[in-house]
RNA sequence: GGGCGAAUAGCUCAGGGGUCCAGAGCGCCUGCCUUACAAGCAGGAAGUCGGGGGUUCGAAUCCCUCUUCGCCCACCA
């Protein structure tokens, strides 16, 4: 039953991984079981926007999902990572509107519900690309479970979720200021218009009197960064305490260039430091000055002078020779008059933050419209409370700063979006006259709700993120009591990216407090971001990017996947040069070679199954062999620690070395010549080689999924399983042996040690070399004798001597427990430059013992320094001074 | 204006009071095509852990401060 196929000789990830995925979907591994008794362990998906093509950023965050999810899967819980994708409305629509635009099309040519087809026919076409590629990185999604925010069942939650705040008051009609993108031509929330530096001007512009009072100069100055606003002012104001502007108050001034009379009032909003101190009030395009209007006793019009688009707009208070002008050009023009009428004082450069379009980077405008608004503090609490009591953590912790601080200062959030991909708001209003109810409901009504007239539905989605909040369980059915609900919510771990911890992770905590009494997870695990050399993160603009695809077939998915896990600590950005990929991928891609070799070399010496590690009699092992099974059990127990602490790049690098440094480089070279002589012992070495190269391709699966499950289809265990359904290793405390790894370590030294001495003095490879080694007690002295053939090979020694006194002219070196080794070299070298090394050596002793004689003559550190510290501190003094002396001898030996 | 974080080998980064602690990968130097692997093997060089101060018997690690970078938040127009 031993599969004995042969490996091909050269490691190629695209031959093997291509059919793997298959098996494990056809295994039903992926699948979470509703029904099964096992302790559930959950991930919801960041879902991609759905026409998103797969980047790195979904690489590393999926990645480290997929780790988390099939390492626990291994421990035997119900594992369930559920997929999907976000409609993702403004990127969508700005995309499918693109493609119109080559066709010479506006969406406004099609109409709402042609264009809205149109969106859907591009999402079926090209839709959930980017799940199939989450597969070519080898992502174990339950794929049953698939879910998309615009499917039916969840346009029923989200429906439900308006109508029951709406009900709660808790979302609510506003009229204000919101955030306007003139080229999206949508409001957008806080969240979605960030904040860009800026070098702009601030310009100092005279409003002159329009009053017969004259006064102290020709009007009054007022410094603005936007000037083309200033047709909709309704008034100054400064600061009552300013006494600079007391006696103006109640005095006109006429906007430059429209003439329009306007008075002067105060507010202590006004910062007296800033400008002149007196402030021009443009309460339809200033968030600010729409407050400040409203404090004041006069009621002010609030005067709308800019067109959707960004436009001066055609109404009698925008002189007629800039209506039409886009705001830009408005500016500009609006300067050059100000110039030339002699009203404008001066000019400073001013550098600010100023508000952008996250989806196009279009500036923002302020404008004052209706918009859906849900009030935020109530929900909020919940949430500031689970992180507070500890109920919802962050990997790494200083995360959870950066969401406390935003809970405690939110503000309402705006979620109408005046597009038509999304969910369209369940609102319709009465079109009766004098008829203003509002119905909000989950189905669409036959009539108003008060009057019964006729009702026409709001025309406005919702934020795409209204939708994206109620992922987590959303995604399981909610509103109904479905199983998968009742299972596996609350879920687990969420991996997402600081990014988002505003737009997604908070909202997804709040609703969840809010609909299902319980938090959406427990643990956010936050990535990093991927940067190029320059610390810039990839985008398509800079063009800097490196595609996860091209990775996957260059070096396959595993090299991709190695690279970011072990390079990766949790919250920290991934460094990635696309010039150089070879160098960026090196770690993964050797790696996976160096796994594929070391599985030829096992498979080849294999000619039927042996008997499984234990059944062997352990009395007849080596000391080597018992060596690798300590240090087996040991990377079982710090890989599993490392990974409960969501260490992942820990338990990477454990696995690595340990296959790397100890499995290949010492074990296998042990037992090479068992292998290949037929000797006594090679049955046991290959028990033991499927055991431990077993376990660590169980310990690596995880991170190196295709692999991993490969070379493990070729081993006889576990009855053809496949590698990815089968149970982590657990530690078998009857393989610990701390003698072993201390012998075993005296063996490795002194092989080093000659190896050492071989390359300082340039031995060529075929020169016959004796070593005559002094053990330091009975472990070396039985290590050594258990070892010597071992030692004879690997240090490539004719002879290991452990009678003869060393002497003569050699190199030498000092074990960690005293063990000395000494490799006579006679006439090989002058004696000259050996007298010089040993100096050399004695000083650096000597050095270093005087710091520690030093430490040890402080009172201090010996009574209350622990004991064993100060007990390895005498160690040392004991062991460099007899290297001490040592030395000296070697030195007078040589005459030196 | 607030808040957070980073600075460790040529590069990218781990390490968060004593041992494992001066580390890894890549790069570099020397010698090896030793039949699992040159994407490899063996050996090696390289860092006063950003500067300064403090706490401590002891600091890369804790505190303060400075410098330089990065990120987030923010209604001085």
């Amino acid at each position: 039953m031993t599969k004995t196929t042969e490996l091909a000789p050269k490691y190629d990830p695209a031959a093997i991984e291509h059919g793997i995925y298959g098996r494990w979907v056809d295994g039903d591994i992926f699948a979470a079981d509703v029904a099964s008794e096992r302790d559930p362990y959950v991930i919801v998906i960041p879902p991609p926007n759905v026409t998103s093509v797969l980047h790195m950023g979904h690489g590393l965050n999926n990645t480290i999902q997929d780790v988390l999810i099939r390492y626990e899967r291994m421990r035997g819980r119900e594992a369930l990572w559920l997929p999907g994708t976000d409609h993702a409305g403004i990127a969508t629509q700005n995309v499918v509107e693109r493609k119109l635009a080559a066709e010479g099309k506006r969406r406004q040519d099609l109409g709402r519900q042609a264009f809205v087809e149109r969106v859907w026919e591009h999402v079926r076409e090209t839709g959930g690309t980017i799940l199939d590629q989450l597969k070519a990185i080898g992502c174990s999604c339950d794929w049953s479970r698939t879910r998309f925010t615009l499917d039916d069942g969840y346009s029923t939650a989200v429906r439900r979720v308006f109508v029951q705040l709406y009900e709660d008051g808790l979302i609510y009609r506003g009229h204000r200021v919101i955030h306007w993108c003139p080229r999206c031509l949508t409001s957008l929330s806080d969240e979605e218009a960030e904040f860009r530096e800026r070098d702009d001007h601030l310009y100092y512009i005279r409003y002159p009197w329009a009053d017969a009072g004259g006064g102290t100069a020709d009007g009054v100055v007022v410094a603005t960064t936007r000037p083309e606003t200033m047709f909709g002012d309704v008034c100054l104001v400064s600061h009552p305490e300013d006494e600079r502007f007391t006696d103006l108050t109640g005095r006109i001034v006429a906007i430059p260039l429209s003439g329009v009379a306007i008075p002067i009032e105060h507010s202590t909003a006004v910062e007296r430091d800033f400008g002149t101190g007196m402030l021009k009030v443009t309460p339809a395009h200033d968030p600010n000055d729409f407050d400040i209007a409203a404090a004041l006793q006069t009621e002010y019009d609030t005067p709308d002078t800019m067109t959707p688009d960004a436009r001066m707009a055609d109404v009698p208070r925008v002189p007629e020779a800039l209506r039409g002008m886009d705001r830009g050009d408005a500016r500009m023009r609006i300067v050059e008059l100000l110039e030339a009428e002699g009203l404008l004082v001066k000019v400073e450069p001013y550098r600010h933050a100023v508000r952008h379009c996250y989806r196009c980077h279009t500036i923002v405008e302020p404008r004052l419209s209706d918009q859906w608004f849900v009030r935020m503090r109530p929900l909020a609490q919940p949430a500031l409370e689970a992180y507070r009591n500890g109920s919802l953590t962050f990997v790494p912790d200083r995360w959870g700063k950066v969401y406390e601080n935003w809970l405690v200062e939110i503000r309402d959030w705006n979620i109408s979006r005046q597009l038509w991909w999304g969910h369209r708001i369940p609102a319709w209003y009465c079109d009766e006259d004098g008829c203003d109810h509002i119905t909000v409901a989950e189905e669409t009504p036959q009539s108003c709700g008060a009057c019964g007239g006729a009702v026409r539905q709001d025309e406005d989605v919702l934020d795409t993120w209204f939708s994206s909040w109620l992922w987590p369980f959303a995604t399981m059915g909610w509103p109904e009591h479905t199983p998968d609900l009742e299972r596996f919510y609350p879920g687990h771990t969420l991996v997402t990216g600081p990014d988002i911890i505003f737009f997604w992770v908070a909202r997804m905590v709040m609703a969840g407090y809010h609909f299902i009494a319980d938090r959406p997870f427990e643990t956010v695990y936050m990535n990093g971001i991927v940067r190029d050399p320059q610390y810039r993160a990839f985008s398509k603009s800079l063009g800097n990017g490196i595609d996860p695809l091209d990775v996957v077939e260059l070096y396959g998915a595993d090299a991709l996947r190695f690279t970011i896990v072990a390079g990766a600590a949790a919250g920290t950005d991934v460094i990635m040069d696309r010039t150089d990929l070879d160098a960026t991928f090196a770690a993964g891609r050797n790696f996976a070679n160096k796994l594929w070799n070391v599985g030829r070399l096992i498979l080849s010496n294999l000619s039927e199954a042996p008997v499984p590690v234990e059944s062997l009699d352990r009395s007849g092992l080596e000391l080597a062999d018992r060596w690798i099974l300590a240090r087996c059990q040991r990377v079982i127990r710090e890989a599993t620690t490392a990974l409960d602490r969501m260490r992942l790049n820990d338990a990477a690098n454990l696995v690595y070395h340990f296959l790397w440094d100890e499995l290949a480089d010492w074990y296998l070279e042990q037992v090479k010549p068992r292998l290949y002589g037929n000797m006594p012992g090679g049955d046991a070495a290959r028990s033991i080689l499927v055991h431990v190269f077993g376990t660590a391709l169980q310990l690596l699966h995880p991170v190196m999924p295709f692999i991993t499950e490969e070379l493990w289809g070729h081993l006889p265990l576990e009855h053809g399983r496949l590698l990815a359904g089968t149970r982590w290793p657990v530690p078998d405390p009857s393989f610990d042996d701390e003698a072993a790894e201390a012998e075993f370590g005296l063996v490795q030294g002194v092989v080093s040690a000659v190896r050492t001495i071989r390359a300082e003095y340039h031995v060529p490879p075929s020169a016959t070399l004796t070593a005559v080694v002094a053990p330091a007690g009975d472990t070396a002295a039985r290590a050594l004798a258990a070892e010597r053939d071992t030692i004879h090979r690997l240090a490539k020694l004719d002879a290991l001597e452990t009678e003869r006194e060393a002497e003569g002219i050699g190199g030498h070196a000092v074990l960690t427990d005293g063990t000395a080794v000494f490799v006579p070299l006679g006439d090989a070298i002058d004696v000259a430059r050996e007298c010089a090394r040993l100096r050399e050596e004695l000083v650096r002793i000597e050095g270093q013992l005087a710091g520690v004689r030093g430490k040890l003559a402080n009172d201090n550190f010996v009574t209350r320094a622990p004991a064993d510290v100060v007990e390895r501190e005498r160690e040392k003094e004991r062991s460099w001074g007899e290297q001490q002396e040592t030395l000296a001898a070697k030195l007078r030996a040589l005459g030196c």
